[in-house]
DNA sequence: TGCATATAGTATACATGGCAACTAAATTCC
DNA sequence: GGAATTTAGTTGCCATGTATACTATATGCA
């Protein structure tokens, strides 16, 4: 087996920044009784109210059930509303509470400032790129999502 | 609120990454029972035979209870072994069984094919810089883990 | 109209990861 | 030597995510 930089295998590397990042984030609000995925959903549901919930796992990249139960967790606290549409019986489509705004305010400030300290020391130039190779790996997974023929080969000389 | 485009938002973006090159990976080798997480901690334990869990667990930057219970399905599966120190009882040193090599030569495989996908027509400077960025991250991230200072003005003025 | 199919959402089982509390063993410090 | 502290690992509880199977409702087509 020939010899690789594990430590340079962006695989990992995305997997453990992006932990970090939701780690020191849920640490930092934790005294608010929120994490980052469902601060996540609650802007989401700020931008586009009453956003029917396939709608909203669609937008985030997850799915029905994980979303749903995401959202049994903020109806819980009332920070959000579930409302059956009037034509379709089948759908549910989410709102805010009031009192929620003024937390994803201040959850906005403090995800900011952790942003800002994750780049602390990189160029603005280098954050655009990184930004813009994230965006291309994100469309080029989701087109090869489903395309199981990758390692195939691997497997069956194996 | 002042606008913001949440589709450039690299915690969100890198999260999204993350979990979508774990789930391509994980879909693709899934007839082998084992997933991505698993991999690389039997990558880790090729390199370093007899590592101790606290050892691999700060490798990983896992929690020592994450990293204990992954090495409880891997050796339900038989796949490592766990030998108590012979000087301190208190060390369990991890070393792999002999069925597992080739499992591991065949997962290097594929990850590395879906390294070239998610990478696909991105440039190998581009690709460098993506690396560096992250790395450069991760050690901010490390940096000011427990650091619970950043926020703190925006909680007490709410 | 009425059955087949598609869609929205839920329920269940599992993997991964965090945090906190715990036990056992080793080390430090008087 | 012995108490206090540190270190290694486990256990319990929870959040997030996947996959799969299910119910209820809507739609399409003979």
């Amino acid at each position: 087996m020939e010899e690789e930089n594990l430590n340079r295998n962006f695989g990992f590397l995305t997997h453990d920044v992006a932990r970090l990042m939701q780690n020191d984030f849920d640490r930092r609000v934790r005294t608010l009784g929120i994490t980052r995925a469902q601060w996540r959903v609650l802007m989401w549901v700020y931008r586009t109210p009453g956003v029917s919930q396939s709608e909203l796992a669609d937008t985030l990249e997850v799915q029905k059930a994980a979303l749903g139960r995401m959202l049994d967790r903020l109806a819980d606290k009332e920070w959000i509303e579930r409302r059956v549409d009037s034509e379709d019986r089948r759908i549910r489509r989410v709102h805010l509470s009031k009192e929620v705004e003024p937390l994803i305010a201040t959850m906005r400030t403090i995800a900011s400032e952790l942003r800002a300290a994750a780049m602390d020391g990189i160029p603005e130039q280098e954050r655009e790129k990184f930004v813009d190779t994230l965006l291309h790996m994100k469309s080029n997974l989701i087109k090869f999502q489903g395309t199981d023929v990758i390692g195939a080969g691997v497997l069956d000389n194996e």
